[in-house]
DNA sequence: TATTATTATTACTAATATGGTAGTTTTAAT
DNA sequence: ATTAAAACTACCATATTAGTAATAATAATA
């Protein structure tokens, strides 16, 4: 039950442009430079954040990465649902066609109520809750 | 973010024997047909139920494994803990020293945020609720 | 229009985790 | 002695994770 470094290197970047919101374009490179990480595997987690519209992007000089929402619309369980695709913990509770046992099993309960208390965190923290939370710390 | 088959098929098995909690001894075999699970790959999970304290078993004819506390002292957080090593959903929740970003890193305090209500939804579980739902659908 | 700085795309790779199978040994009841 | 079970040991195939590398497309600007 790990959190996909997907997942979590994909939040920080966010993070980073949630903080550095009103200042146009931010390059990969540089956010990638700031939280070390590798740049190219940065730039592999970018495509599906974009192609979700939670962030845009410009090419060539001047260019680079902005939020497409404001702080307060994007939420954690938006950034990690695009980065690891489905976010139950157990593939049945999604999908019951997955397996034949599931009217019978009721741990998959307990799977499905674990599942929901979960997206109930990370829908509840937006962006602005990190930069807040980020700027009390300093 | 998903659960591990491990803990999945560990947990099935223990509600087996906790469904047969006044049988005695059962046998793996019995519990891998009915919940449909290898018996090799069981046998396997067994090994760190055991361990801990969980379960104890007996060899030889009339063998067989039983729960070694009672339904309401073993909860589900014990049981995916033995499977799965370390709850935390990010390595430096609970090892700091594996990141030095650790001190200015605001993401991780959601994470473990997210760690601890996952442990209290997982430690309120008991074998003895799961009995009760489980003859409750019938 | 050539140059440069950036994102976008594609293809590959090494390491690790997952989900097993197979065979042998030990143990204990009958 | 036989039998039925757990215990132990050694593999193995596949999927996932976490990258690296190279190249193409795009857009500003000198």
């Amino acid at each position: 039950m790990r959190l996909s470094t997907r997942a979590r290197y994909g939040t920080r970047f966010m993070l980073e442009l949630a903080l550095n919101f009103d200042q146009g374009n931010i390059f990969l490179k540089d956010i990638a430079k700031k939280e070390e990480i590798s740049e190219k595997y940065l730039s592999q987690l970018v495509i599906p954040l974009k192609a979700s519209g939670l962030i845009s992007s410009s090419r060539g000089a001047h260019g680079g990465y902005r939020l497409a929402k404001s702080l307060s619309q994007i939420t954690l369980k938006d950034i990690i649902q695009v980065l690891e695709g489905n976010l139950s913990l157990v593939e049945c509770v999604k999908n019951p066609s997955v397996c034949s046992r599931v009217s019978k099993c009721v741990t998959r309960d307990i799977w499905e109520k674990l599942d929901e208390t979960i997206s109930g965190v990370l829908s509840s923290v937006t962006l602005e809750d990190l930069v807040n939370l980020q700027n009390k710390a300093n």
